[in-house]
DNA sequence: AGTACGCCCTGGCCGC
DNA sequence: TGCGGCCAGGGCGTAC
């Protein structure tokens, strides 16, 4: 699933492609895609004649700047965004809902098999502050201390990360990998945390997102780049999808729990 | 206001 | 081999 470095990948591998770039032709074939704003009509109009300015996420946002407007993008669970160069090479099977075809050659293909992505058109100036997007964790006011000031409330601490609204971006995949770097149960009190866990939670969540994106993404299904290649973090995975399986650091064994309706991984020596 | 839960959707997997 | 049934899960709407 694609969670803040998947998201992060594909905008870096697009930029070269579509940014400064004039959109000439469009297709949106699946009416779900837009049910937040408008219709695919409506869209696809609105995004006719379009420049690309500029590519910028927020949490697992991508918004494609178009001056006054900006298209927002969100992969859902299974969404992906692909660059095919010319005409040739990537297919639209059934499962590809949008085509943006650019001037001079190249198109960009939105496709999603279980259809929780979305795609709408928003005023740039005022995007992001609508969408009501928390903290951004790789950014500098991402400080312990605002970690801590986000982890008010009674909920489980592994609820908290996954809340989009206190930070943005983290989802199951890279909240129990920082939990297991930081030593801490997901079934904890997020305002049980003393000080010096919160300080490892915030080190853990910035290091986990970081190596997330060097390995160019976790690719446990249905995740592929821009170019349709797979990412290779799920391979340094300590606990996500290996219950059953001896932890990487004690030999203990890796359990999987329920927590808020989410398959949750941890260490039951390690973390605490 | 904060929290909990059902729902959307489809491929893949399990059991018979 | 075939098929029904169940599961995963991000975010929203609704309920408490």
């Amino acid at each position: 699933m694609p969670e803040l470095p998947e998201v992060e990948v594909i905008r870096r591998d697009l930029v070269p492609h579509i940014q400064g770039r004039r959109i000439v032709e469009v297709s949106i074939t699946e009416r779900r895609l837009t049910r937040r704003r408008g219709t695919p009509a409506e869209v696809a109009a609105a995004l006719l004649g379009c420049r690309i300015t500029a590519l910028r996420r927020r949490g697992k946002f991508l918004f494609l700047d178009l001056g006054q407007e900006s298209l927002v993008v969100h992969l859902g669970m299974t969404g992906q965004l692909r660059w095919a160069e010319g005409r040739g090479g990537v297919k639209a099977d059934r499962h590809t809902h949008a085509v943006l075809s650019f001037e001079g050659g190249g198109r960009l293909l939105y496709r999603d098999t279980r259809k929780f992505g979305e795609m709408f058109l928003l005023p740039t100036a005022t995007a992001t502050e609508s969408l009501r997007i928390g903290i951004e964790p790789l950014h500098s006011a991402f400080t312990p201390r605002a970690l801590q000031q986000a982890c008010r409330g009674r909920r489980s601490i592994k609820t908290l990360l996954l809340d989009q609204t206190r930070i943005a971006g983290i989802g199951n995949i890279y909240a129990d990998e920082a939990l297991f770097r930081a030593g801490i149960r997901p079934t904890r009190r997020a305002d049980s945390l003393r000080p010096e866990e919160i300080r490892r939670l915030h080190d853990a969540i910035r290091r986990v997102l970081r190596a997330g994106i060097r390995h160019r993404g976790s690719s446990i299904s249905d995740y592929r780049d821009a170019c349709g290649r797979p990412g290779r973090f799920a391979a340094q995975h300590r606990v996500y999808h290996r219950h059953g399986m001896p932890c990487r650091v004690c030999g203990a064994t890796i359990r999987r729990i329920l927590l808020g309706q989410r398959g949750t991984h941890y260490c039951p020596a390690c973390q605490h």
